[in-house]
DNA sequence: CACCACCAGTAGACAGCGTCTACGCCCGCC
DNA sequence: GGCGGGCGTAGACGCTGTCTACTGGTGGTG
């Protein structure tokens, strides 16, 4: 009755979310979830029949917040949709950069094989969100919207998965990847205007 | 001094690589090596402190395996550049696919943190590789070499993640990655002279 | 030739993990 | 007023990585 009666369901979410976000994916055991809930930790087991039922569920949390934050961008950034894709861009670079925890366990392959993730939910909202933009960008000359999306959003993805792994700024010699970012968008879909 | 004898030390190296390689990332437990290896459990920590260091020197052989398997590759291909990056870009592509659960322990967070990796003798040749292909493609207007190598390298390792990770196929409708391999290429590197 | 030091590998303990199962409690309904 | 059912507890199991005490064999030295 009291405030905190959220349900258990959401509060063990909630708690996952907040540990993978404080203390990394390695923190994210059901037991330690269970013990920052406060409950016995075969209590989660009555919502999530699994562990990678739980993180699935956590992870969505993470599509749906980096969702609403492209979303939250895009409702800031002007018409133009090369600045559009600008801004969607630099925040899934920034997403990635500030959880990276959280990114991680949301492109973990065992909890895509588990089939709890429901990409169509989820990852595919964001695309459809890029392929529009694409669409609009593009030139006539391009590929089509989709692959020419598919192959913008894999760049996009490897910048900041390799950027976050230390080895792209050692590489490069840069240090900031906006430039990768820059250069990535460039190579896509022409030179900016500017 | 039978022929078995090739010490411990590479004996596990050997079954670590094997067990990912057939059973995939979650099967390479410290004491299942070590069984594999005929060996109890707490042999293994002589020569590797840690797990996460046996681990790493599995993944080393990882990318000195893919390193080799793409030096092999240029070997046979024609001298353009372009031919040379594609046959890359497939070899690489290619080993993500075929040794998924390699692949994912290669780039694996916790491995890198752990400094055990040494990125400058695993993923640095590599990486000088396709640096000094792309130095020789790069049109005289394209960013600098290291910059238009790193930003094709992570486009590169976003298809081979994303196509692993099954979302790509599913947003682009695109059954093959071939088409996003040449996407990605014509993009940073002009459109192919054919 | 005897001894000893050393080193590789063994074996058992420990805490933590995910999963399973048997058990109580409490609330709402008849 | 009693009963049923769902929610959460608690303990067990086998597995994991790490730590520590130990043993057996081998090479060098007196």
């Amino acid at each position: 009755m009291s405030e905190g009666e959220a349900g258990l369901r959401a509060r063990l979410v909630a708690a996952g979310v907040d540990l993978v976000l404080r203390e990394g994916q390695s923190a994210v055991s059901l037991r330690e979830i269970a013990r920052r809930a406060g409950v016995s930790h075969g209590a989660p087991r009555r919502y999530f029949p699994t562990h990678v039922d739980l993180l699935s569920a956590i992870a969505r949390e993470g599509f749906a917040d980096l969702t609403a934050r492209v979303e939250e961008t895009l409702r800031a950034a002007g018409p133009d949709p090369r600045t559009r894709l600008v801004a969607l861009a630099r925040t899934y670079l920034d997403f990635a950069a500030a959880h990276h925890g959280m990114f991680e366990l949301m492109f973990r392959h065992d909890l895509l094989a588990s089939g709890r993730l429901r990409l169509r939910e989820t990852s595919l909202p964001l695309f459809t969100l890029l392929v529009d933009l694409v669409a609009q960008a593009r030139q006539p000359t391009d590929a089509p919207a989709p692959v020419l999306a598919g192959a913008l959003w894999a760049n996009l993805h490897g910048i900041a998965q390799l950027w976050a792994w230390g080895s792209l700024p050692l590489a490069t010699g840069v240090t900031d990847d906006d430039t990768l970012l820059r250069a990535a968008l460039d190579a896509h879909l022409g030179p900016a205007p500017h």
